[in-house]
DNA sequence: TTAAATTACTTTAGACTTAAAACATATTGG
DNA sequence: CCAATATGTTTTAAGTCTAAAGTAATTTAA
């Protein structure tokens, strides 16, 4: 039996957030409500993905980053803007080359860097799974409007660079 | 890249399309946000709670979930509150329970559900780490006065109904 | 010039995660 | 009762991820 995280509910089950506490302070009921919003979208966008495409979402995400970036990216490049370390980009990267998604060769200017882009294929795939991608992020957004959606969007801002300043210890 | 090709057009109304398409990229925009905040936020506690206490953060999540109930949890309710797959929390508890934190019985009532509560030594543990942890997370929302983070708090709480609302296909 | 330091990437070991299948126990309808 | 079904958990296979160590290429500086 496979579990669906995200769609399933069962009678009188929490979920993560919802079981804090009234007495926890406001800042660990954001953060446990920030890792549930992140949750509950990624595993529904992650299932479709599968469903629908046959791509994992961190393949997806890898492509994703490559489509926005015509003339490639190293493998530092990648792994900095997906916000994972570089040994995890290099299985990545390894498993989409298998595909026939992307490929990789070294900068002729340093033989150090690998510069990685989408293939022909990897590109006309992206090309399709996009607009659905979006569609699904956007039906998930669909009970915000503009306005409150552009707030969100200032404030988190302003969380993300409160906390990368709060980065080193 | 169109949210709803069918519609667009409908009138040949451009102010429709253009507000539409901004629209659209707000949205991704703000997922993106929302992964990048999640990311930076829990990279930096997996850090510290490695290097200040040798435990991972999904263990710690773990601890966390059952210091809440002092009576125990079934693996479901886990799975459910933590938001991952049934077989993901059976090797978690299996590697807290190795080293003492947690113990498993059998509920007397059905044979099928396993309860699993904090061991002392668990107890004791998660009760050095959770004020550390909410020190890390205040710290990393420091940046925001207490009026935003309640606004913010509250349409994270509306966007997490939105998503929900949208589980299914 | 060239040894040391730096940078870019890969490899390794172990933990985490999902999806699907398998297993075990309980419940239900004939 | 008993076969069918449902529920709770574990197992399996493949993939994801980190931290740390290792390799290769480049840059620095004495």
């Amino acid at each position: 039996m496979t579990l669906n995280p995200g769609r399933r509910r069962a009678n009188g089950s929490e979920d993560y957030e919802s079981a804090a506490a009234k007495d926890d302070k406001l800042d660990l009921r954001l953060w446990l409500r920030l890792i549930s919003c992140t949750s509950m979208i990624e595993n529904t966008v992650r299932r479709r993905l599968r469903k629908e495409f046959g791509i994992t979402l961190p393949g997806f995400d890898v492509l994703a980053q490559l489509d926005r970036a015509p003339r490639g990216l190293s493998m530092s490049e990648l792994s900095a803007r997906l916000m994972v370390t570089n040994g995890n980009v290099t299985g990545l990267v390894d498993r989409l080359i298998t595909r026939g998604l992307v490929a990789r060769r070294a900068d002729p200017k340093d033989q150090r860097v690998q510069v990685v882009r989408l293939t022909r294929k990897g590109r006309a795939l992206f090309g399709r799974m996009a607009p659905a991608h979006h569609t699904w992020i956007g039906e998930m957004m669909g009970g915000l409007k503009t306005g409150e959606l552009q707030r969100l969007y200032a404030s988190l801002g302003r969380l993300k660079a409160s906390a990368r300043s709060a980065l080193d210890g």
